[in-house]
DNA sequence: TTTTAGCACTTGAGCTATTTGAGTGCTAAG
DNA sequence: CTTAGCACTCAAATAGCTCAAGTGCTAAAA
């Protein structure tokens, strides 16, 4: 992709557009000539203005509603602002206090808390957000067990060495043995525990078969759930926050769009694509630059955050293209801050 | 609640009531004198249709939007044809064909039929849908375990006498011994297995503590636990599918009151508080006979499900108050059939 | 050369007729 | 009891009008 020529702006002209941006973010209407002269830092008259106006639209930074109506940011003039134009508006302190009491609590799995997150980042933001919870890049199964339960219900566990837990109840066949049973168990236990994840997938899908064999008739059913188990821990890394939040600036969309949108949010692999690129910073999507159609019109400020050796997660919000972006940026800054803290604190207690 | 006076129609007005009401669900729109004169198996001028319907407008039948529009069924016209007008239209072979297949898979545990069964009658209905799994009056705790995971982890599974399994991970303090567990599961499957779930609560908050004070400092925490886990159990009985739906059938209302709803059906208790009367028929329910402000717009159709020995269910559809009732209701007889064969099929399997 | 005042022009939003069509109730004749 | 006929009503669509906010351009002022 060619990156686009960046028109060089006058400081007056940076001025009037960073005014536009905010004026448009703040009232939703398109913004005059006159009504900036108030706004700016500057004083100069209305007919400066719309010179200077008309010079930014011929950049392409902001663009017409029709023939005689005020400005409005075009998305490129949004990344001008966000790129260029934001100020650190220091965070609420209120935001920060209402992030640590309510991520301040007991939680008895890391998954609540990155669920929370989600919930608690778009109560701040009035918008969607999406959370997903660090990934360690060699987490290691560390402990496998089987409980029966009686009436021919077993309930497997898997145990990995971050402190996650897996399990799922399944059926035997009514002739297995529980002698056979233990075998499976010491066989997965000597094979596989301390391996590595993908590791211990791979043997599942070579070697383990023929040796099961000797225990089980049919063991395809039992590596399914394996499988299964594995995958289940696997969807449950993504969570979505405020849903309903997306009506409020989503109005006049077509039903069938909210729909569709509803859909992404809920198949995780999709929009987990969709998400940040890994570098280490508050970065801001806005737009066609989601590259996902049905985002177009929306914009998304995601970060990550950093839990030392127990990986990295992804922090996000989705909102309208008219959002605060400097509010937004700062907020998402600070969450991804208290958010790493207070899992950097769980494994802490965890660990000792 | 004092019983409405029923007046007393005569045939030629239950005709013209029906074709109203037929009319009026397929198109939406407020249905004229001219246009009835085509859709009525007797034929008879416009003036006389007119006629009879200033008769029903009196009786409180139908209504009119404004003095010169047709007329639109009133809620009582509504229960009217519900009561002596709807006719019996056999269920589309396909709709049966698609229960069965899409019922007809494996599935490992009740609560996942009762969730796609949601999802399923939404999508035959297009509207929402609600089901709630088979009850079983005197379920028993048939099983306790406690199993260590390593790392302070424990795992609590509870096993119920009709093959449902409720479990939890907590942590437990460092300085509890493993023997101090083994007593605590001695005494709770010679004290609590066996008994049915109200025994077991009120147990739990009466004899139990003062007991396992000997084996443990705070066991306010674990007997937390045990009754998280029994809540968690029963919050699991209660399925929504197609959620989404409920946008094509409101528009035009609120995003506020869409949130409400949607909050609504995420608080089980409420919503199922608001579902069926336990009589063995298919019911409906409309406008503010549902008894909730906020579905007083809506209808109801709702039904039960008899599972023999193992409790009775329900499944219910919420839709918009003009929904085409014959289909509606054919549709959910027919559901709740093939769902309580599936699900005595599935104890079969389970007890043989 | 840059800024500004002034002015003619454009446009959507809001308001007020006006028309049209579907529907009603009523009356009088069949 | 039924129906044709007619005067009447009302929402929805259409057209015309005004108003406010905005623009671009020109020429004078700085």
């Amino acid at each position: 992709m060619l990156k686009e020529v960046i028109k060089t702006l006058t400081d007056r002209q940076k001025l009037i557009l960073q005014a536009i941006v905010r004026e448009y973010t703040d009232t939703g209407a398109a913004v005059g000539s006159k009504a900036l002269t108030n706004r700016l830092p500057i004083h100069v008259s209305s007919a400066t203005i719309r010179n200077e106006m008309a010079a930014l639209e011929e950049a392409g930074y902001v663009q017409k509603e029709h023939t005689s109506s005020g400005r409005v940011p075009s998305l490129a003039g949004y990344r001008y602002y966000v790129d260029h134009l934001v100020n650190d508006d220091p965070v609420a302190n209120n935001d920060i206090a209402l992030i640590q009491s309510e991520l301040g609590g007991s939680f008895s799995k890391i998954d609540e808390i990155v669920e929370e997150s989600a919930n608690l980042l778009s109560k701040l933001t009035s918008y969607t957000a999406f959370t997903l919870r660090p990934e360690q890049a060699d987490v290691q199964l560390s402990g496998f067990r089987l409980v029966p339960l009686g009436n021919h219900q077993v309930m497997a566990i898997l145990v990995m060495d971050n402190g996650d837990v897996a399990n799922q109840t399944f059926s035997i066949p009514r002739s297995m043995e529980s002698d056979q049973l233990e075998s499976v168990v010491r066989l997965i236990n000597d094979q596989l525990v301390g391996l590595p994840l993908p590791e211990v997938m791979l043997k599942l899908n070579t070697e383990i078969p023929a040796q099961i064999k000797q225990y089980m008739q049919t063991p395809d059913g039992f590596l399914g759930l394996f499988n299964q188990v594995l995958d289940q821990a696997a969807a449950e890394r993504f969570f979505v926050g405020g849903r309903l939040n997306l009506l409020n600036f989503s109005v006049n969309r077509d039903p069938q769009d909210l729909k569709s949108l509803y859909q992404l949010f809920d198949t995780s692999d999709d929009i987990a694509s969709v998400l940040s690129p890994p570098d280490n910073q508050v970065r801001v999507k806005i737009g066609d630059e989601i590259r996902n159609d049905l985002l177009k019109d929306y914009s998304l400020v995601t970060a990550t955050y950093d839990v030392g050796q127990h990986g990295r997660g992804m922090i996000a919000v989705l909102g309208p293209t008219r959002m605060p972006y400097s509010r937004m940026i700062g907020l998402v800054g600070a969450f991804r801050h208290e958010l790493a803290a207070k899992l950097l604190d769980y494994y802490r207690h965890l660990d000792e």
